[in-house]
DNA sequence: CGTCTGATATACGCTTACGTATAACAGAAG
DNA sequence: CTTCTGTTATACGTAAGCGTATATCAGACG
């Protein structure tokens, strides 16, 4: 086998236990646990497989973190971009689209929130998720852009509504008689300047 | 000494590292790295003690966070709201007041970070930070029920308030030539219905 | 200045986790 | 069926970290 960059390369073989499943069990632990829940012989438990042939593919624990996060930022960028583009459709309900690809499966979303609370303490981590970030907001920009035409109003609506999808998964707050979907939805029309079935304004 | 709950009292004694500074330096540590962080003997290293008098305080390590939960509790709603109430002023103002109190210094902001997504994957702090969000939310309501007659919208702009206060600190996009702070105040205008000094709607 | 009491240090056993080394095994190729 | 190669299991040494037991120390008090 050969070495490059901390990470291990098998020629050939035939692998029971292939690289990707130790990257997807690291990130289901990562999701249910953070970081510090990702730990190569808890994930070769549930691998049902010793950690024996984790070191064949990763140099050390930091290796799969890295892995990782290489996998998760590839799959909540282009895949999401990509096929929102490719379906098109009214700008507004592009933006709901791809908030829907990236948060509601119940795969993305833990990690995506999980990755944001590590990248308060990681550099690196942060960096990764400054560029993803950025290509969301990109794309709410570009949506919003649509029906206002102040540049500054626009990049503060988009800001509103990252914030709002991302934030209210780490709020806990009842809404009284009022379902936490309820209430999204009356922010949604706000953000989006949507007519809620009434007048309009305050 | 005496055991209740869990918990050690002591009766006299002369403490050199009373109980408070276990619990506070428990806090800083929860909130640089979270609750897998907070480790008995590395708080006694950072308080130059070895971990020797904990036991005298806490039952165990989960006494430690418990009674972490329980300072932050106090700390950042009792305290901030009183404070808010006996100071007054313009309703919008005491928002501001609020959230400057709470997540301005250095202290508390990263704590409520860090308890948010520990509230994530344990029910218990889930709990406690859901009677923190409402009364937090129970003020975002009063107050901007002053200038906002409908009760969803009342509702749904607390929601987007309170989603931004918090949600932006979890962000990482850039915002092309503006600031941070620039974008989150021309966002307040927005959800507070404030004039941004030029002709309002978009 | 002793003495007494509670706070702290020290030492221990136990568990979990990392990373390495080597042995056992299974599938492909001949 | 044998051999070869790469994958996995097993065993090992090391380091944290928890909680306990016991010794030491320092301050209050007589």
């Amino acid at each position: 086998m050969y070495r490059v960059d901390g990470e291990v390369g098998h020629i050939v073989g035939t692998a029971r236990t292939p690289r990707e499943r130790w990257v997807e069990e690291g990130l289901r632990a990562l999701s249910e646990g953070g970081p510090d829940a990702v730990r190569v012989e808890a994930l070769a438990k549930r691998l049902k497989v010793t950690k024996g042939g984790f070191y064949g593919y990763f140099a050390d624990r930091q290796a799969l973190l890295e892995a990782m996060l290489e996998v998760w930022e590839r799959d909540s960028t282009d895949e999401v971009i990509d096929r929102v583009e490719r379906e098109g459709g009214d700008p507004k309900t592009k933006i709901e689209r791809a908030g829907g690809l990236t948060f509601a499966g119940d795969r993305l979303l833990p990690i995506d929130l999980a990755v944001r609370d590590w990248a308060r303490r990681d550099e690196a981590v942060a960096e990764r998720l400054r560029r993803v970030d950025n290509r969301r907001m990109a794309l709410l920009r570009e949506m919003i852009g649509t029906f206002c035409s102040d540049p500054g109003e626009v990049e503060a609506r988009s800001l509103i509504a990252f914030c709002v999808a991302i934030g209210h998964r780490f709020l806990a707050a009842d809404h009284d008689g009022r379902t936490r979907e309820e209430v999204l939805d009356r922010a949604a029309d706000l953000i989006l300047d949507r007519d809620p079935g009434r007048s309009g304004g305050c």
